[in-house]
DNA sequence: TAGAATTGTCATAAG
DNA sequence: GACTTATGACAATTC
């Protein structure tokens, strides 16, 4: 319906506007005290509006009353155990003290000298060893330990990551102690039995490679193997109950939140979780972001769109595709494209702000909403406003809005008279005042077009202003609808990024449970092969070396030297400084 | 009736 | 400098 056909309105309405013209020049009415008066009198001409006779007072004593009146517009699949048992060390596991197979033991000539194994597996394991002496550097914390070296002798790998029902959590064994009674494990290998060996007298370095051997890359540079294999009294500091402290290559890499969360996501995952999931449950425990990821109430999890990237592309585009059709304002989605309150039965094509088209917007009307248009979204269910106060008071006298179908069916004075409910009190005022254009042209034209439409009326000044606030009032009004949505876009954005961050950390906890335990069985290989070749090394007279006398290092030039305990030590804590001084 | 939600509007800053 | 857009704040209204 357009405005033009209110041309022809009643001389009633003429007299009304000379008046309400007549007024504003009488009290001087500019552009600065046009929202106050031109506003009263606007809630004049909807009283009038709606009550049709009333007019004859409005100059009266009821204008008074009746100004007062209206003045008001106005994430892991792995288990852990839970304890740490004086056990571990995945030495001893490895590598029973007794017993070498008496084949070993009268095989005097170690593999490495007879040469009866690929140098290239030694070298594999040496470079195995050498990995396990660079996660050493890594900032480690000795309760990581407890996971990997918790694992009971006879099934080391299998089971270390497993929870035992009845095994109880000790939560008054610090994990930090838990790990050195690991480390303790380690020296098992130079039991007194051992010990007890015959030692050989010679004090001479023994090479086990000759010197110029390639298969050992000479890159690796010199590494004392003690460090790794020797009990820590040679190495610093001890402890009676928890057993020796040696720097734990594993230790660090979990500490005790990381054991909590590990857990959890444990826990999680043996419910049926999945990381996701899981980390929601972690959530529930260590939850100080204030946000609710609860995907179930989220429009996030209905959404599927980028969301931000959207919105730039809002304003820039917002005046020229709304202005382009003026009749059409409304885009498919967003706010753009103003649309007068009247317009409410283009809802179905139009939804939303210019240029800005966030995903929910698909099932979140700003504005306008229609209750209905709700019911498929659950979660929304419960938004169902009718503001209507940015009706025109005579909109609002009247009941609920006909149903669609008694528009299909009413008469014309019902639609207009439905239409006329919708219409918005800048549209109420416009046509008060006689606006020969629709407040969509006015809100959505290009400024040039927008002058030149105004060039072909004779508009008063009151007109004027009043087109000028509809323009203003209709662009700001799709300026904050495009506002909040983005500001809605931009929290369920976040919600997502949380969830992207928190999937990534359960990912990255797996990944590292993962590495974790193939580090655990590369250690349990190398002190196999360390155990296996001191095992088969013999002095001039055919006798083992004792352990606590002698241990094996590597060289930097590739070979393995067996060298007297002490050397070993002292080399070993040069090589404990080097790192040290470096963070200096 | 209090409070949450929605929407329009104004003021202001910035482009 | 006019115009447009973005946004915080406030008010009105509904539920």
């Amino acid at each position: 319906m357009g405005w033009e056909s209110h041309l022809t309105a009643a001389s009633a309405d003429i007299d009304l506007i000379d008046i309400l013209w007549r007024q504003d020049i009488d009290l001087g009415a500019g552009r600065e005290v046009f929202d106050y008066s031109h506003r009263q009198k606007e809630q004049d001409v909807e009283k009038e509006l709606r009550d049709g006779g009333e007019q004859d007072t409005w100059a009266g004593e009821g204008a008074e009353a009746l100004a007062r009146n209206l003045l008001v517009d106005g994430e892991t699949g792995e288990s852990f155990p839970a304890q740490f048992p004086a056990d571990i060390s995945s030495i001893t596991e490895a590598v029973p003290t007794e017993s070498e197979p008496p084949a070993l033991q009268n095989n005097l000539l170690s593999p490495l000298l007879t040469g009866t194994e690929s140098p290239f597996d030694l070298e594999q394991q040496w470079q195995d060893l050498m990995s396990i002496m660079e996660m050493q550097a890594m900032e480690v914390n000795t309760s990581a330990s407890e996971i990997l070296y918790n694992a009971p002798p006879g099934d080391p790998l299998s089971t270390n990551y497993s929870l035992a029902p009845n095994t109880p959590i000790n939560q008054n064994v610090s994990l930090h102690q838990a790990s050195l009674g690991g480390c303790s494990q380690d020296f098992l290998l130079f039991s007194p039995e051992v010990e007890s060996l015959p030692v050989a007298s010679s004090s001479t370095l023994l090479p086990l490679a000759p010197s110029n051997s390639t298969s050992l890359n000479s890159t690796f540079g010199s590494t004392n193997l003690t460090g790794l294999f020797f009990p820590p009294q040679l190495n610093g500091t001890a402890n009676d109950t928890a057993g020796p402290e040696l720097p734990d290559p594993l230790g660090g890499l979990l500490d005790e939140a990381m054991l909590d969360e590990i857990s959890l996501m444990d826990l999680a995952i043996e419910e049926g979780f999945n990381p996701v999931q899981a980390s929601q449950l972690e959530e529930e425990f260590d939850s100080d972001s204030g946000l609710s990821l609860d995907s179930s109430h989220s429009p996030s999890s209905l959404s599927s769109s980028e969301g931000s990237s959207s919105s730039s592309s809002s304003s820039s585009s917002s005046s020229s595709s709304a202005s382009s059709s003026a009749s059409s304002s409304f885009s498919e989605e967003g706010a753009v494209g103003y649309s007068s309150d009247s317009e409410t039965l283009d809802l179905e094509e139009a939804e939303g702000a210019v240029g800005y088209q966030p995903e929910y917007s698909k099932f979140c009307r700003m504005s306008y909403q229609d209750p209905a248009q709700l019911s498929c979204l659950p979660y929304l269910e419960h938004v169902g406003h009718n503001h209507t106060y940015n009706m025109a008071p005579s909109a609002l006298d009247s009941a609920d809005l006909p149903p669609p179908s008694a528009l299909k069916k009413g008469s014309k004075e019902k639609q207009a008279d439905f239409l006329d409910k919708q219409m918005s009190r800048d549209e109420h005022r416009a046509r008060a005042m006689k606006i020969p254009f629709t407040n969509d042209k006015i809100i959505n034209l290009p400024v040039e077009e927008f002058n030149e439409l105004l060039s072909k009326y004779q508009l008063s000044e009151a007109q004027l202003s009043l087109i000028r606030d509809i323009r203003r009032r209709g662009k700001n009004k799709m300026a904050a609808q495009n506002c909040r949505k983005r500001k809605l876009d931009t929290i369920l954005n976040l919600e997502r990024d949380v969830e992207d961050l928190q999937r990534d950390k359960a990912r990255l906890l797996r990944e590292k449970v993962e590495f974790l335990r193939s580090l655990r069985q590369m250690k349990q290989k190398v002190q196999s092969l360390y155990q296996e070749v001191f095992g088969r090394l013999r002095d001039e007279n055919g006798r083992p070396y004792s352990p606590s006398q002698y241990a094996l290092q590597y060289a930097g030039d590739g070979s393995v030297l067996l060298i007297p305990r002490t050397m070993a030590d002292q080399q070993a804590r040069r090589q404990e400084r080097k790192p040290k001084d470096r963070r200096k």
